[in-house]
DNA sequence: ACCGTTAACCCTTCATTAACGTTAATATTC
DNA sequence: GAATATTAACGTTAATGAAGGGTTAACGGT
């Protein structure tokens, strides 16, 4: 499991993040400030730190600082207020390997650190760089399904798609959750559109017999892998 | 390890510059003031100054007088503020073998050091002078694309952007993190003028056609190298 | 003059929608 | 209740339209 280490000492800002962080099953050790962060770091295992800019006796540079005397291989992201002057947060990216805007959407961060870690060639949960599915293998980040030398480009509803039923392979997805999930409702025509897709996936994975999407008339649909 | 002295006073700006430097291998000095460094600078044996212009106590080129005294042969290059004007010209008559006109991109100051250091015969030995692309040879340094016997001057930004390309080749670029990194945002004008870019360099490469740059609609690219 | 940006125009791509075919469930007729 | 007509659900392919991207040229700052 991916851990990070949280510095931010704003209270609830650093709860709400450190929950929302773990629901998308990541380790996080939430610190108060600077200090405590380099203490736990040092003999601990981390694979990415997320700073706070300000903070009381010492800012987030600082203790990047400090960190990449003690751990130089470890990636870290800044958070920063808004109103910082546009050449300084020019300048973070120079040293950091992210920053984010205060306040911003939870997703985002958890997108750029999926970024990071990709980056670093850490493995993450759930979003793993390549799937094997039957003969095939399934690259989301690339958008790519490969069978032996043949290659599949695929857009981003089709990545997100096979993405879907991969997660829920072998066992029956109703129609409702299924376009609820990737389409965001499941009206008349979103259902007919998933049909098309469908469709071209059933072409997609043709060459391997083993892979199937049965469909059950009324109720939903089957992505089986032998 | 390559050595370098910097006297920056922002606190910001300066620790985000000096971790930048670390992560590319030099070995940074960081010093507030021209005092500072110059009484650091005496006993010590660095091997490329950067000076910001702006400093209190002793300006950066009133330093740069005091160094060339003390260490003839040391090179500097300038930080200076965008506004600046005549600064630049007496920067020049004193020598300084580069300037840098602030904000700027960080690839711009390393390929800059990377300049000055190779002309003073102190390239550092890790660092690759010319990058292998396919059948191509591209020298970021000179900001030359060579094929066979052919070569092709590039401009700055055309160079950035190749090396970046080149560090993230055969995985999918996005849109938006390509645009933040080499432009520094990632508005609709930005997003068009990248597209004139990246039209050019598919023109520079198509001599070798295992070099292509594919991209997928509403996400990015990919720099093919085969 | 050079180089990055903006404009203008065109072409391609892709999700959607339509159209038609097929299959299965239900209703209707006998 | 068997045969058949009807309707609903899904399969497949093609048409559509909006948006993204490709490309070239004009523009404007330095």
């Amino acid at each position: 499991m991916i851990q990070i280490l949280l510095a931010e000492d704003d209270f609830d800002f650093g709860s709400i993040l450190k929950q929302y962080l773990e629901l998308h099953d990541y380790k996080v050790t939430w610190v108060k400030n600077g200090k405590e962060a380099l203490s736990i770091l040092v003999d601990s295992n981390f694979d990415i730190c997320v700073f706070d800019v300000m903070m009381p006796k010492m800012d987030g540079f600082t203790l990047a600082e400090k960190v990449i005397e003690i751990k130089p291989e470890i990636p870290f992201i800044f958070l920063t207020a808004k109103k910082m002057k546009e050449d300084k947060i020019r300048g973070l990216k120079l040293g950091a390997d992210d920053y984010i805007v205060k306040p911003f959407e939870a997703d985002i961060l958890v997108l750029r650190l999926q970024n990071i870690l990709k980056r670093t060639h850490k493995l993450q949960p759930g979003k793993t760089e390549t799937i094997s599915i039957g003969n095939y293998s399934f690259e989301p980040l690339n958008h790519q399904l490969k069978f032996g030398t043949e290659s599949q480009r695929l857009t981003e509803k089709e990545t997100i798609l096979i993405h879907y039923l991969w997660e829920h392979k072998n066992s029956m997805i109703k129609r409702e959750n299924l376009l609820n999930d990737v389409w965001g409702n499941d009206d008349f025509f979103s259902g007919r559109s998933m049909d098309v897709f469908i469709s071209r996936l059933r072409k997609y994975f043709k060459q391997d017999h083993d892979i199937t999407i049965e469909s059950v008339r009324g109720v939903g649909l089957t992505f089986k892998i032998k």
